[in-house]
RNA sequence: CGCGGGGUAGAGCAGCUGGUAGCUCGUCGGGCUCAUAACCCGGAGGUCGUUGGUUCAAAUCCUUCCCCCGCAA
């Protein structure tokens, strides 16, 4: 079987890599284009780019997948199937259509739940307690196309969107090899979705940053978790932005208003939040610092207490 | 050369309008106490990231390079 292979990030190239260690055949990759990243704005190729120039396969980044082009590209591949793993592109329903099994995709979600753009940061802020990977055949619509197969995880209360990633891009992976086989030995389910209760999430902002201590400990600490590895979670102190990147639940009561410092110490540092409850920062980043406790951050800093 | 912040005792910071370094925690010793992560006294520990320069004198001013962090994605 002819495998195309269509991904970008990470989470793609944990796909692929598997792919080529399993031995599938995959005749070519297509990535986005290569964009400046990181400190200096230098040209950064994709981890997907990097799997594949190692495996010495060959490398298509077209900046248009409607101009006929890529169409021609793919279709001078011969592809068998399309594999398309957090690609970036919306695929046009011709490109779709052109190889003898169409097009599957590998998703960070249990569809129909969350499709769209951040599914796993998603299921993580909203303090989900399962979700999962799917791999599903590439339909019109967004993520709406059949379901072949789906797995579950439980997510860890404290569990961060990054190591969530981590965990569902290799079950993700071994997913999608299961399904390959399946399509290659003609045993793959075919399941439609139900399209109404499907839901839909767009892409991380900073705007999802800044902590609004009005809410519980446990809402908070998910979006602490969920925004990891970025955006993070933020909050002000004496003036300035800090990220903040772990907490711990307290058996404390306050009657402070939600923000406020009830304390500060070597266990961290306690706000109020919403029904007199508090929440313990016990990690946070100062600009221009680096990621440390909140312990220490405090050996160096006083910060008001007003509890 | 995309923009900006930072590299000072084990940790976190101050000092940076030049005169061989200070604070908090930790650590070691002693004391107080029924006791303590509390308190008091005392000690150890730093070539102030690196190179060259200015100066009578530099952590403090200029310069080279290295490393860390944020923006931008």
């Amino acid at each position: 079987m002819r495998i195309v292979f269509m991904g970008t990030p990470d989470f793609a190239a944990a796909s692929l890599q598997k792919l080529l260690d399993e031995g599938f055949a995959v005749v070519g990759v297509f990535t986005q284009p290569d964009k400046p990243k990181g400190r200096g704005m230098a040209l950064q190729p994709s981890p997907v780019k990097e799997i594949a120039l190692a495996a010495g396969l060959p490398v298509f980044q077209p900046e248009k997948m409607r101009d006929g082009a890529a169409f021609r590209q793919i279709a001078a591949l011969q592809p068998d199937i399309l594999v398309v793993v957090a690609y970036g592109r919306i695929l046009p329903d011709d490109i779709l259509a052109l190889p003898r099994y169409g097009a599957v995709n590998v998703h960070g979600s249990l569809l129909p739940k969350y499709r769209g753009a951040a599914p796993i940061q998603a299921a993580v802020l909203n303090g989900d307690e399962i979700t999962g990977v799917t791999t599903m055949y590439l339909a019109h619509d967004m993520d709406a196309g059949d379901i072949i197969f789906s797995e579950e995880t439980p997510i860890a209360e404290f569990e961060t969107s990054g190591e969530l990633f981590d965990r569902l891009k290799d079950m993700g992976a071994a997913l999608l090899v299961k399904t390959l086989r399946a399509i290659e030995d003609g045993t793959a389910p075919r399941i439609p979705q139900d399209h109404s209760a499907a839901t839909y999430v767009t892409m991380l902002d900073k705007s999802a940053c800044p902590i609004d201590w009005d809410r519980t400990p446990r809402q908070i600490v998910k979006q602490i978790c969920g925004l990891q590895p970025w955006p993070v979670a933020t909050m002000e102190l004496e003036g300035e932005v800090f990220r903040v990147f772990a907490a711990e639940y307290t058996d404390h009561k306050t009657s402070l208003t939600p923000g406020k410092v009830v304390s500060a110490g070597k266990d961290g540092l306690e706000i109020a939040c919403a029904n007199g409850e508090t929440l313990r920062i016990t990690e946070l980043q100062a600009p221009g610092k680096k990621r440390m406790k909140a312990a220490d951050f405090l050996r160096g800093h006083t910060v008001r207490v007003e509890g």
